[in-house]
RNA sequence: CGCGGGGUGGAGCAGUCCGGUAGCUCGUCAGGCUCAUAACCUGAAGGUCGUAGGUUCAAAUCCUACCCCCGCAACCA
């Protein structure tokens, strides 16, 4: 049996600074879908890791009296502790630095001068530092200080710099063929069209080499450039599956099934990147999905306002399954999202605590009293019985739709709709008035309700795979079980299978104080 | 005319593309239940859908103008 591959990737981490929120968010938005894939029969690759190179952590490193090495030694482990206490399940960490990606990048390179896509020529033009970035005279302005200004409002400078380019402007044609060809290449569908039209407006040739510094990969036959950040960034995503071997045991992967990425870096991996791979001839990933930012209480997160959060901080005061599902939940994905205490803490009180944890605490405790500790035997279903078995048993189309299109929130809003739905069934059915009138009937309701529950904790392991994973150890679901081929009538729960005394799944949240 | 997102009951949002009784979660209030993690279930109150015009039998939804908020420099997904 050939299961399909399913190569998926986070962008790579720019390690000048410590990891942050919208790192952790990326991070674990993807191990989700890549647990969702893999659950569901697919074979996974998944990969992180950091982006080393380029002026800024020359920069950030100069401020601290390093070297860019060391800073990028120094700050590289905390980004693989970060991916490491999220819980994600990625199968390798890649670093720019690493020789394997040097060995890739050059050889990339010198497939794009094979192809003709590389000449060299003078760079000129206002150049402003802090964007890191050229402007034409008429994007400039020089005001009453006397100082030169770009578009953004810093000030530039004219800069002349010999420069390899890339032969951007002959992929134009081509880009716009595969958008055409491939509507689903970059989601959401917004995103889509800005890309699109961004590409129509034309496009110029890229500048793919720097002289000014030398923190990165220099270019093949010529080592005064080193090449431009973006260049060697894009690569790792070959680079960790073996590239330039052919024979390289992982390069089956290739091409990426998904690179999910920041709102923000769009354009290099939907225009840039598959211009590269064209020209270099290799296949173009499947699907790039741009998710959106997190703000704090509606503000973006920043240094000066002091609301910088760290993502082993949230861990630490609200659990690593909560933190995961509080983002998967509450925030659309692909759109801007935003995060506070407060919010934390209604969402996983409400809906992990009291609809989940609770629904699994109050039928498992009948169990456990009441039908000796063991899955209990179902009598005749009843219309309700059936409904409530047919919802369970339908989720896992409705989460395979909704992460076809990376909408995980979507997924989790199935999942907890028939959680609310269970507790009604529950409630309804009164198994605890049954119990002195009808004890076969309440075998058969808190068979159905633990039925449903092995579904839910099943299809709610990609988001929560501690807590799912302990709520299957409640119901003796073997762990050779716990994929999404024995959803639905396939893995029901046999009746008489003993099961561990029923614990708490998640406690309540409750407020040392209420700071933030 | 720089670009983009947004203004819907106390809070956060959906609905706006394809006009037709304004929906969800949280909160509040009342009731129920007592299996359960002060939980769960039921019901209620609460909105002239940013403002002003226009189109229409009918507009949160279409058109016009305007007001306000938030991102788009730095750390940064």
């Amino acid at each position: 049996m050939n299961r399909p591959t399913y190569y998926i990737t986070t962008a790579i981490f720019y390690p000048n600074g410590p990891p942050h929120i919208g790192h952790a968010y990326e991070a674990l938005a993807t191990d989700a879908i890549a647990r969702f894939m893999r659950l569901d029969g697919s074979d996974v690759y998944f990969l992180t890791g950091t982006d080393e190179h380029g002026i800024k952590m020359k920069h950030a490193a100069t401020r601290e009296g390093l070297q860019p090495s060391e800073l990028a030694d120094r700050n590289a482990p905390l980004f693989k502790k970060m991916v490491a206490e999220l819980g994600c399940s990625n199968d390798d960490f890649i670093r720019t630095t690493e020789p394997r990606h040097h060995r890739a990048s050059e050889e990339v390179w010198r497939r794009l001068e094979a192809a003709g896509d590389i000449y060299k020529d003078t760079y000129s033009g206002w150049y402003s530092i802090r964007d890191e970035a050229y402007y034409g005279e008429g994007e400039t302005e020089l005001r009453d200080d006397g100082v030169r200004y770009g578009p953004q409002g810093t000030p530039v400078e004219w800069v002349e710099e010999e420069s390899y380019f890339f032969r951007l402007s002959q992929y134009q044609d081509r880009l716009l063929a595969h958008y055409e060809a491939n509507p689903d290449f970059i989601g959401p569908e917004e995103r889509r069209n800005e890309v699109v039209s961004f590409v129509k407006s034309g496009l110029r040739d890229l500048s793919m080499s720097r002289t000014t510094f030398d923190w990165g990969i220099k270019v093949p036959g010529d080592d005064r450039h080193v090449m431009y950040v973006w260049v060697d960034a894009l690569t790792n995503y070959i680079t960790g599956v073996g590239f330039p071997d052919d024979n390289a045991p992982l390069w089956r992967y290739w091409p990426a099934a998904l690179h999910v990425i920041g709102k923000d870096i769009l354009r290099f991996h939907a225009v840039y990147w598959p211009a590269f791979l064209m020209s270099a001839g290799v296949p173009l990933p499947k699907r790039v999905f741009a998710h959106g930012f997190l703000f704090h209480r509606g503000e973006k997160m920043s240094k000066s306002a002091g609301n910088v959060v760290d993502p082993f901080d949230l861990i630490a005061a609200y659990g690593r399954d909560q933190i995961r599902f509080f983002f998967m939940r509450e925030v659309p994905f692909g759109q801007d999202g935003n995060y506070s205490h407060d919010a934390i803490v209604t969402r996983i009180n409400a809906d992990l605590a009291n609809d989940l944890g609770n629904l699994a605490q109050r039928s498992l405790t009948m169990v456990e009293r009441n039908c000796g500790g063991a899955i209990p035997r179902a009598g005749q279903l009843e219309a309700q019985d059936e409904a409530m078995l047919a919802h369970a048993d339908g989720l896992l189309e409705s989460c395979r739709s909704a992460m076809a299109g990376q909408q995980v929130h979507q997924a989790l809003n199935a999942i907890w709709a028939v959680v609310g739905e269970t507790n009604r069934y529950f409630t309804a059915a009164e198994p605890w008035a049954l119990r002195r009138t009808d004890p076969e009937r309440m075998a058969t309701v808190l068979w159905v309700t633990a039925e449903v529950l092995r579904q839910v904790a099943v299809l709610a392991l990609p988001v929560i795979p501690e807590a799912g994973a302990k709520l299957l150890d409640l119901l003796a679901v073997d762990v050779s079980n716990r994929n999404f081929a024995e959803l639905g009538p396939a893995g029901r729960l046999q009746a008489g299978v003993k099961l561990p005394a029923a614990a708490p799944l998640f406690p309540r949240y409750t407020a040392p104080q209420s700071a933030d």
